[in-house]
DNA sequence: TAATCGTGGGC
DNA sequence: TGCCCAAGATT
């Protein structure tokens, strides 16, 4: 009962007030919302809205982007973090071009199938662009959830089927209403539930939520997190990749080793960065995947290569 | 299950 | 300033 009326009323709170988001119009494609979501994960709207215009405009299609090598993906995707993330939508693309005939497919294991798709942006994907009905579960649908619903001052760390099947019994039964409901939820949850001060006077569940009316009980331990970026591998995987992104073709290791100072994490990053398929040695250069093609440029490095220089035979 | 994987803005 | 956090996926 109560779970239907959170429903209704996130759903009139979000015709009032939810963001003017591009992927939210109604003539995108499910490409285009894939895209949104994958550049969404961990990383906020602000930051997203102009690179998914770019990367809409380049490649409108997953047929265009699966016909380019990683390096344009890697660039394209500029300082969104995460840069796995552009490796893995080329791949995804490829595999929609091989496996469904260009065309992002509607059944939630097709797209679960996909490189880089999870259980939330497989159900994204599947209610947003195709209004199926599947709960929609993200970070902000698990707190929300776990406050208005359980009485919890937050979420667990990590989605759980039972969060699934928690959020599912919230979603109207006509599927259209349900994906709105979920686009609600998550409106809801990044506006107003959010995390560190939650604006419980601007809530429209305020009345009928479960952590408030227990007086908002504070989490009992300290969440742990480990999250420190400061001198990690992750860090100067970022300066390294970084300074590939900006350079059109190889770049000498000697340039790289002017990014960090200790010799063994450098090497660990940028063995890491060749391992995650991001980047490719080329004789004692690197460039960033697919674009070997560019090995006979002039590398800037203190000593010409003197003879053929090893290594740098295409394949 | 827990660790790993970027980046930048707000407080 | 340093810490928290942001529409997760993968191993």
């Amino acid at each position: 009962m109560a779970e239907k009326e959170l429903a209704a009323t996130a759903m009139r709170w979000f015709d009032e007030n939810a963001r003017d988001l591009p992927w939210r119009e109604p003539d995108v494609g499910a490409w285009a919302i894939l895209v949104s979501e994958v550049m969404l994960q961990q990383t906020p709207v602000v930051r997203v809205l102009p690179a998914w215009r770019a990367w809409l405009a380049r490649w409108p299609v997953p047929a265009a982007l699966a016909a380019d090598p990683p390096a344009e993906a890697i660039r394209m995707w500029g300082r969104l973090g995460y840069p796995r993330r552009a490796l893995r939508l080329r791949e995804c693309a490829v595999a929609i071009v091989e496996r469904h005939g260009g065309q992002v497919p509607t059944q939630l294991d097709e797209l679960l199938a996909l490189p880089g798709v999870g259980t939330y942006t497989a159900r994204a994907v599947a209610a947003f662009a195709y209004g199926q009905r599947h709960p929609v579960v993200d970070t902000n649908v698990r707190r929300l959830v776990a406050r208005a619903v359980a009485g919890e001052p937050d979420a667990g760390p990590a989605t759980r089927p039972a969060d699934l099947v928690a959020t599912a019994e919230l979603l109207p039964v006509e599927p259209a209403r349900a994906a709105r409901a979920s686009a609600a939820f998550m409106e809801l949850g990044a506006l107003v539930c959010v995390a560190r001060a939650p604006r419980c006077v601007d809530c429209p569940l305020a009345s009928m939520c479960a952590w408030r009316a227990s007086g908002r009980t504070a989490p009992v331990g300290p969440t742990r997190r480990p999250q420190r970026y400061a001198g990690t591998d992750r860090q100067v995987r970022g300066m390294l990749l970084a300074v590939l992104r900006e350079t059109t073709g190889p770049v000498h290791r000697d340039r790289l080793d002017l990014v960090w100072d200790d010799d063994a994490q450098r090497a660990r990053a940028l063995a890491g960065l060749v391992d995650d398929g991001l980047v490719e040695p080329v004789g004692e250069a690197y460039v960033l995947a697919g674009d070997r093609h560019l090995a006979d440029r002039r590398i800037p490095g203190p000593r010409p290569a003197a003879g053929p220089e090893a290594g740098v035979d295409p394949v």
